[in-house]
DNA sequence: AATATCATGTAACATGTTACATGATTGG
DNA sequence: CCAATCATGTAACATGTTACATGATATT
């Protein structure tokens, strides 16, 4: 069984908050959906040609002289929440800095005290990117969206947290296996 | 710039540690590195060849009647220290979870908890296999490796423990959702 | 006027998965 | 002897990224 694909719910799912450009599409997947999710440019066109003539999206134009946008049909809208209610597809694990530890015998102490450091400088500069977007929500119009927006950020500072700790922990065995040896 | 393959760090990484035949290698990537990463059937044959073509592994024979393994070459190691040394790729981030969670006004609440549910079993059982993992790695004969097998377990602990919480607090959450609506 | 960004797309390429084919070996 | 698993691969397909092409609009 193929992995289904999960494109069309992205950008289901960015519509239903608000019709956009195809262009803002993709800065809002990338800004907003960034550290869960990622779609690249050449995946977005065609999903939104092949949404449209499912009839899912259609291109609106609020005023005379403003830009065209995509907007969610009501069909789209139930297919939305379909697509949602399916359980999570478990995303294919491919993490690199642990690949590199396992073989860290391989790769040498200070090679794995480099990466490391790298994992916990991204943990850092993930918290702070947190805190901003967690102030932005607050600053907006209250919303309806904004408290299920709020636990994904928390899904990432737990995780970016929990980085953190491990780091330090690692750390700490580094030293003893080079005490060790 | 291409995302840079990294099949063969983890193909070479694993006959660094035993010679192997293609079968149990990938057998080794699915059960003991299957945390953290994964390869697909297709790639490790054809990686395998290639590798062997570079001369960075060859098939051996231990005794007349055993079958014949992949080894790692004397280059073949060099190369995969280079290969360790590069700094992680960070991978593709597609949590299908929260994709579903940011879109949870139009999943609905109950459809929320029921992912969170999903989620912390999950984690729980992960928290199990790696117990298991550990008590098997200390059963077995000490060695070189080890330490580094522990800092990757370790890490899988520390994401699982922290789903874990954040399942809980976004439970409640959800339930400040619900009677606010 | 020049530069940056917005906007919509396509094509070539790279990567990754699944299903199939084929045969040997092993355990009941 | 039958089924399961070991073992090595290939081919078709699905997915995903990057670079390019093209032109409009906005900013300095």
């Amino acid at each position: 069984m193929t992995l289904k694909q999960q494109t069309d719910v992205a950008v289901l799912g960015a519509l239903s908050v608000e019709p956009m450009t195809g262009y803002a599409l993709r800065k809002a997947i990338r800004d907003v959906l960034g550290h869960f999710w990622s779609e690249s440019f050449g995946q977005i066109y065609p999903a939104l040609a092949q949404l449209r003539a499912d009839g899912l999206v259609e291109r609106t134009h609020e005023d005379a002289d403003s830009k065209s946008k995509f907007t969610i049909t009501p069909r789209g809208l139930a297919h939305l929440r379909t697509r949602l209610a399916e359980p999570a597809q478990s995303a294919r694990q491919r993490n690199g800095t642990l690949l590199r530890l396992f073989f860290g015998r391989q790769l040498g102490v200070e090679g794995c005290r480099r990466l490391l450091e790298d994992a916990r400088s991204q943990a850092v500069q993930q918290l702070e990117q947190f805190d901003a977007i967690r102030r932005e929500i607050e600053a907006e119009q209250p919303s309806a969206d904004h408290p299920f927006f709020l636990l994904t950020v928390s899904a990432g500072e737990h995780a970016a947290r929990s980085t953190a700790m491990w780091v330090e922990e690692s750390m700490r065995a580094l030293d003893r296996i080079e005490s060790a040896s």
